[in-house]
RNA sequence: GCCGCCUUAGCUCAGUUGGUUAGAGCGCCAGAUUGUGGCUCUGGAGGUCCCCCGUUCGAUCCGGGGAGGCGGUACCA
């Protein structure tokens, strides 16, 4: 039956498609916080999907492996274009191009798909949506401390409860602070750190430690090669990451803990000017707090550094419990427009994943909403197909969704599409309605919730649940009544 | 990338110690019910048993290779 020359019909691995009830709930965020940041000052602006591919930075494809990391491929003009992995990238892009015009300091908010050529995982897909807000031309941490709070009030603004979600914040000068102190200079050791520090939410202190060392062997049996720092380096990198969680003390036991490096006071002084300016603007401890283990990707960040973490404890479909974990993250990044102007540019932003943190509100059962149907004209007499359309002209000229069913079907295939697209009402136009100038207007809500009491089919069918004919004068009135009725 | 598990109907999965017509539940379509969604009953459609090669009289089942899926791990700008 299967023809080997027809195409299969299945997306790519790690892109899904999305129905209404998925898009309506994404929207939804999408509106909500974008409302905030134009609130805060910030301008929209919106870029293309490709750039060419030396804008994107790190990820210039070579012969061998063009697509690593991005989709990438060649224009006609034998240029390498990628889609864009994030927002951040084209901002810099578009800030220096177009550095002479723009009011300074820039501020802009951006949302819409990015794309990486990875290996999808639970949750994890190869196009997903972001909403990124930045800074470009402020050093001042108070630039810092603005996306802070607007990334909280962005949260709330979405749908999370209060207390829900909590924004971590630390420096990178303070990372690079206590690499100084814990003798760490070798790059690639550095890198080796920095990342077992970032799994300490995963694996703990222990497994950290074994990071730090010589090594971690995993359940699976891959051995994980560690940072190579001895016993004393590797409890003094432990330590630092142990201090606190709060936003005053917290400052203190770091500021210990790095031990009068000169970058790390830099940055214990950057987080200091955070915490004051996030006091004035009215964030406390509860929704942002600083914690020394937030470490953020690798290469360009170059101060301080954010992360917002979803605290709800969901389920999934089987009932297991689900941690989303990191719904955002962003942080300083003062070299990124140098790249193509050579003129160092200090920005700062932040970016929601918004899929995400869509997916971890509908597991939470806060965005539970299915998407409603339309009233549905039931097609009962194909001489008066002219009639069903006047019907459903009526209803969207008064703002109700409304259709006339266009299948082939009978009447109780008909009504049994109704159900399945969630209509509020049916509208049912047969021989009797026309001669009376009547029609018969089924509240399918109400029929779904008695269904539920009756088991004998000929008493259900008899009753008419929630069934009523009314003068067509009455159509629209009778409609809505169902509608605020459901409301 | 590395490690492990898996692949049989649209979905979730049985099963055949290698043998002739491969099953269930759910879903779908239809009828019981000339104009009515749920329940119940009845009937129906739907399968190259992931692909290729090998062993065999014979492979969905055994062996090798490949692809795809899932999970972990690495990477994540």
């Amino acid at each position: 039956m299967t023809d080997p020359s027809r195409p299969e019909a299945r997306s790519p691995r790690g892109f899904i498609d999305r129905r209404a009830r998925d898009l309506a709930a994404e929207r939804a965020i999408l509106r909500a916080v974008s409302a905030v940041y134009e609130r805060y000052g910030f301008e929209a602006l919106e870029t293309p999907a490709f750039e060419y591919a030396d804008a994107l930075g790190k990820f210039l494809p070579d012969a061998d492996r063009p697509n690593e990391g991005v989709f990438a491929l060649q224009d006609d003009d034998e240029q390498w274009m990628a889609l864009r992995y994030d927002l951040t990238a084209p901002l810099a892009r578009f800030a220096a191009q177009n550095w002479e015009t723009l009011p300074k300091p820039f501020r802009r908010y951006a949302f819409g798909p990015v794309w990486r050529n990875e290996k999808p995982g639970p949750g994890r897909y190869r196009e997903f949506v972001q909403c990124d807000a930045d800074t470009v031309g402020s050093a001042r941490p108070e630039a810092d401390a603005e996306i802070i709070a607007m990334a909280a009030e962005g949260l709330v603004a979405a749908g999370v409860p209060d207390g829900a979600a909590i924004l971590k914040i630390n420096s990178r000068k303070l990372l690079n602070g206590l690499m100084a102190s814990a003798g760490v200079a070798d790059e690639s050791q550095k890198l080796a750190v920095l990342r077992a520090v970032d799994k300490l939410d995963r694996l703990g202190p222990d497994g950290v430690r074994l990071l730090l060392g010589e090594g971690r062997l995993d359940e699976s049996g891959a051995f994980t090669k560690g940072a190579g720092l001895n016993a004393a380096a590797a409890e003094r990198v432990l330590a630092f990451t142990a201090a606190g969680a709060g936003r005053g003390e917290t400052l203190s036991q770091l500021s210990n803990a790095i031990g009068g490096s000169p970058e790390g006071d830099e940055g214990v002084r950057d987080l200091e000017a955070i915490d004051r300016a996030l006091i004035s603007l009215g964030v406390g401890p509860d929704r942002a707090i600083f914690d020394p283990s937030v470490v953020r990707g690798l290469e360009y960040y170059t101060g301080a550094v954010f992360e917002a973490e979803l605290l709800l404890g969901t389920t999934d479909e089987k009932g297991l419990p689900v941690r989303f974990g990191s719904v955002g993250g962003g942080g300083r990044y003062d070299d990124l427009v140098a790249r193509f102007t050579g003129e160092r540019v200090p920005a700062t932003g932040f970016s929601f994943g918004v899929s995400r943190l869509a997916a971890a509100l509908r597991a939470a059962g806060r965005q539970g909403l299915e998407a409603r149907g339309p009233v549905v004209v039931i097609a009962f007499d194909q001489s008066h197909m002219a009639d069903y359309f006047a019907i459903a002209g009526e209803m969207r000229a008064a703002g109700i969704p409304a259709e006339v069913y266009l299948g082939a079907s009978g009447m109780k295939a008909q009504m049994k599409y109704a159900d399945r697209r969630l209509s509020p009402a049916a509208v049912i136009v047969g021989e009797d309605e026309f001669a009376a100038g009547t029609v018969t207007v089924k509240d399918l809500d109400l029929g779904r919730a008695l269904s539920r009491g009756v088991t004998d089919n000929a008493a259900w069918r008899a009753e008419r649940p929630g069934q009523a004919t009314v003068p067509r004068a009455d159509l629209v009135t009778t409609i809505r009544a169902i509608l605020d009725a459901g409301a």
